[in-house]
DNA sequence: GTAAGTGTGTAGTGTTTAGGAAACATGACG
DNA sequence: CGTCATGTTTCCTAAACACTACACACTTAC
């Protein structure tokens, strides 16, 4: 499960070739924990970090920060409170989606979006 | 936080009315926790069980583990695996429905199931 | 050549999670 | 009365989580 830290670790590198400012230490500061710590995490040496510097850190480094959570095996809490919220019905429509193609998906985002409830 | 451990004690007690086997002793020994545990639960004096014991307390009370596990501040591992498959996607869905009404979902749902990707 | 900056290794810390063990009190039954 | 069965209370804990502190070695810049 290192899958975690070296994305991060190549998502910083590639940005430290154009920007000194993307050592591990100066990023390490910015999201505010010890270089130790993030050097770790980069080598998967520990488990991926909390939820809060794991958003933290992909902002910094640009990246998505779901698919940074999901690489680091979490869900954002602000989607699983949308499901707590409505547990049956999103339960459902999960599932149903769950082997459904990424346009079948994306079809129905669109629908939403023009939101024509 | 106790929403959980009311709405338990009400299902069980509920079930004991008309069978003298849902005692909370009883209870407990089928889903594997000790009485005494079972017992601080109802009366919301500790956190929600884990995962598997919220599931195995739900079948046994005949209740719907997605909602026990909502009223519990958890969400399914499952549906948390569907969405680290496709984080993106997922992500943007869930978050465009937040807002949608029930009927809505529901809709979606239908045609989900309808299947005609 | 030394000062600054880079990444790494070792050790240890406080907090949260998820319970178990055993004794206790209460009431019903025969 | 004794003995079940009920729910409750107190105390304890093992493991996981999320880090910090700090010393170390190496490179680069001036």
């Amino acid at each position: 499960m290192t899958q975690f830290g070296t994305y991060v670790n190549t998502a910083r590198r590639s940005l430290q070739a154009h920007d000194r400012r993307y050592s591990l230490r100066q990023v390490a500061g910015r999201i505010g924990v010890e270089p130790g710590y993030l050097s770790k995490i980069e080598r998967g040496q520990v488990a991926p970090p909390s939820e809060a510097a794991t958003v933290r850190l992909a902002r910094e480094l640009d990246e998505d920060p779901d698919v940074l959570l999901a690489l680091g095996g979490k869900v954002s809490s602000d989607l699983q409170e949308v499901i707590r919220k409505r547990p049956r019905l999103f339960a459902q429509l999960i599932r149903e989606l769950r082997d459904a193609p990424d346009h079948a998906v994306l079809r129905i985002v669109r629908e939403v979006r023009d939101g024509d409830w």
